[in-house]
DNA sequence: CATAACCTAACGAACGTTCGTCAGGCAAGT
DNA sequence: ACTTGCCTGACGAACGTTCGTTAGGTTATG
């Protein structure tokens, strides 16, 4: 499908150069058309926009639940820090990953509100998968402490930290150090 | 001096809209003149972009220095929840934080190198202020573990776990209980 | 079966607008 | 008198978008 093509080079350039300082010119030449004949398949800059921005949602949620729901059995050490390994693996794989990221915290302004509703949309539901687990992890009595809330919250700010580390070096040996860093004193606050 | 008001408002614009997003008429427009004078201030719009950068970063790393000699003296747990709390309120005072953290994240590609030295630098000096004080609590025997460079990177992370949080909601009552949550388990995480 | 009507995807050309930048002139302060 | 700061005017380039048109495939009609 062509317009999966269009897409695809879309999400490349707005990750790299943003909304404004990606051009459809840029987008067209990449996938071998002229920038009239996106208007074939999009309304325009913006609805191709919003069409990158709601498949790159579905890819970082689906990823969340099925890592998620495979892991949920395992112990909280393994799974909370094989977690971490497995978003910093998909982070250089998956593309959406670090475009998501960067329209969240720096979306284009004219587009705030729409972007804002999906964004909000996703972290509700990531955090009530999360708080959930821990919910379980605690009444099991694994855990030291605290409510599933606290948890939750420090959780995710441990990833991220990994996160934008990973979009502000991107060197992997500095990613690892932060990781080991940032797990070693996150487990040992949380644990027994 | 007019070149600071430029300059003042050329930061208010690079943080809201980025560098691509932001043009000089809007700059000039803000200030009061036009565009075309602000040739009489600097080169062009990467001149301009750099000053307000090499600003930028003075600013932050001053912040850090001055708060950190300030407090090196008292005990760990008042100095680095103290420091979390003013970053906070300096995050929403003063705007050219937003802007570094933003430039640091995304920066314009074409002067990706000139940025990235800056960041670099920056980070560097930070780090290693922040190592030198937790070497000297451990030697103190005051918290529980492990290395300086372990403690810096995990401190660290929550500092930008807030940041993002500032940036991506903005919302004080999320903000605060981010906060509350991160500091809770990386105290318990560090203390003896 | 043939043909007419329609749909899709792409095109060249052009639209009006905005961009960053340069050149020259005019007024004020030293 | 000379520099400095801001002005007007203009520039080529690029932007997103619209237009009319073409080629090829699909569907419906006679």
């Amino acid at each position: 499908m062509k317009s999966d093509e269009i897409k695809k080079a879309a999400l490349k350039y707005f990750t790299i150069h943003g909304y404004e300082g990606t051009s459809l010119s840029q987008i067209a030449e990449d996938v071998g058309i002229k920038k009239q004949s996106i208007y074939s398949h999009f309304k325009g800059k913006d609805d191709l926009f919003l069409s990158v921005l709601k498949d790159a949602k579905e890819m970082e949620l689906s990823s969340y639940v099925e890592y998620f729901n495979i892991m949920k059995k395992s112990d909280p050490e393994k799974m909370l820090y094989g977690f971490l390994e497995e978003m910093i693996k998909m982070f250089q794989e998956v593309e959406s990953l670090k475009f998501w990221l960067r329209m969240g915290f720096f979306p284009p302004t004219h587009l705030y509100n729409e972007i804002q509703k999906e964004t909000d949309d996703l972290q509700v539901q990531q955090e009530a998968l999360m708080e959930k687990i821990f919910g379980t992890w605690i009444s099991a009595g694994v855990l030291n402490s605290g409510d599933a809330r606290t948890l939750t919250l420090a959780y995710s700010g441990v990833i991220v930290a990994i996160m934008v580390e990973l979009v502000y070096a991107d060197n992997p040996d500095r990613v690892a150090e932060k990781l080991a860093a940032s797990w070693t004193i996150f487990w040992r606050g949380i644990s027994k």
